[in-house]
DNA sequence: TTTAAAATACCGTGATCACGGTATTTACCC
DNA sequence: GGGTAAATACCGTGATCACGGTATTTTAAA
């Protein structure tokens, strides 16, 4: 062992297109930070070289590809490598399918358009942690978010009525809710007669899916 | 009226560090896209240009104000003005604030060390209906996304078991579902038993808390 | 073809729930 | 000081549920 283990940031690529692929990974030859030893044009071919002592610490992925696809591919990457960090290369704008990889634990995604800087700054920024996304995909996922986060409609329960559903969506019977809250079960009783009335439920469980579906707590 | 009604993008400042504010409107006035015509440095103020006729485009809005915060003036101003669009501008990485303003229906957050170019990208991306973040928001947004819908733990239920789930989740009673699907309650016990045991609970309560909770369906 | 898994069905018992009442005590607001 | 909302408590009845059995038929895999 006669040079020393390189302390480039390990990028590997698996593109099939022979062109795009040598192209990036002379390009990140050329930079000082990165360094490609694997370019291949299929998961299966880099599943063998994690498989082996190797490890990335990024990994650029095509999400159209011949065999396992990109998106598939994610899952057994993550699982092989956890700590390898994905970025998914495309050439369109395919929303879904961007969408799905980064629900699958991809750490961003690229345009192949992108210059060789932004995929520069697209691994250091995934190797400390961020992640990478274009805006289109952003909002989508905002999006999303603000449908889990947002709608909070009030159903007007007091305090008292909010503390016993959580305690009931904790798992709690109504009887070791009375003995928990130092109260009598007619009492717990009577509360679940009121939140079942604001809500306009009948039953425990219609309470629960809708606390839960509209994250009412 | 002699003018034309101005075609660009209509920008609002609200920042009230009078240098920054000042030097981003000039630099707004440069371009010919966007345009500037007011710059505040209170979310009073701004409320009550947009409650006037105004409407704004886009709003560059700082974080930290004095009086109402950025935070809190986003649901104002989306209460004025729904189809508004806002961009926080901060100087920290503060990210959970703009994590609640994302949450509060911000499009987007800068740094104010951005260059022009980048603002009226980000100005220009969210009016497309994008949105723009810095990768350490975007990687803590899709933590939290992918918490939500990664964790499929399988418990092994069958096709039937899913579908008297599904129709528990969707509100119906053991005897309803009996009917729904031809079969008899008893079945549907023995399914809810089975289910049961798989799901390690005890109730139908947990049981839909659980499936919601760990969105096994 | 044998086996295993899945879906179906039945029964009884004790526990829990839903819901209709009614009623008292605080606490706070006008 | 009168009114109101919130929290507390009690009761009975009919409905529903949980769960222990046991058992047959259908389907799919070996």
């Amino acid at each position: 062992m006669v040079d020393k283990i390189s302390s480039k940031i390990q990028v590997m690529i698996i593109e099939d297109d022979d062109n795009y692929r040598e192209s990036i990974q002379s390009l990140i030859s050329e930079s000082d930070k990165m360094e490609c030893k694997y370019a291949v044009d299929s998961c299966e071919e880099a599943f063998e070289i994690l498989e082996k002592d190797y490890v990335a610490d990024v990994i650029l992925l095509d999400i159209k590809l011949p065999g396992i696809s990109g998106i598939e591919g994610i899952r057994k990457i993550k699982a092989i490598s956890p700590t390898t960090h994905i970025i998914i290369l495309t050439v369109f704008d395919d929303d879904d399918k961007i969408f799905n990889a980064i629900c699958l634990g991809a750490s961003g995604y690229l345009l192949k358009s992108s210059s060789i800087q932004k995929i520069e700054e697209a691994v250091e920024n995934v190797l400390c942690g961020g992640a990478v996304m274009t805006p289109s995909i952003a909002a989508k996922v905002l999006q999303m978010f603000g449908q889990y986060s947002q709608p909070k409609q009030d159903y007007g329960l007091t305090q008292r009525e909010k503390e016993i559903l959580r305690l009931l969506i904790d798992g709690m019977s109504k009887k070791y809710i009375a003995e928990q809250l130092y109260i009598s079960l007619y009492t717990v009783d009577t509360h679940l007669k009121n939140i079942y009335s604001k809500l306009h439920v009948h039953s425990q469980m219609d309470m629960i899916t809708k606390t839960l579906k509209e994250h009412l707590l």
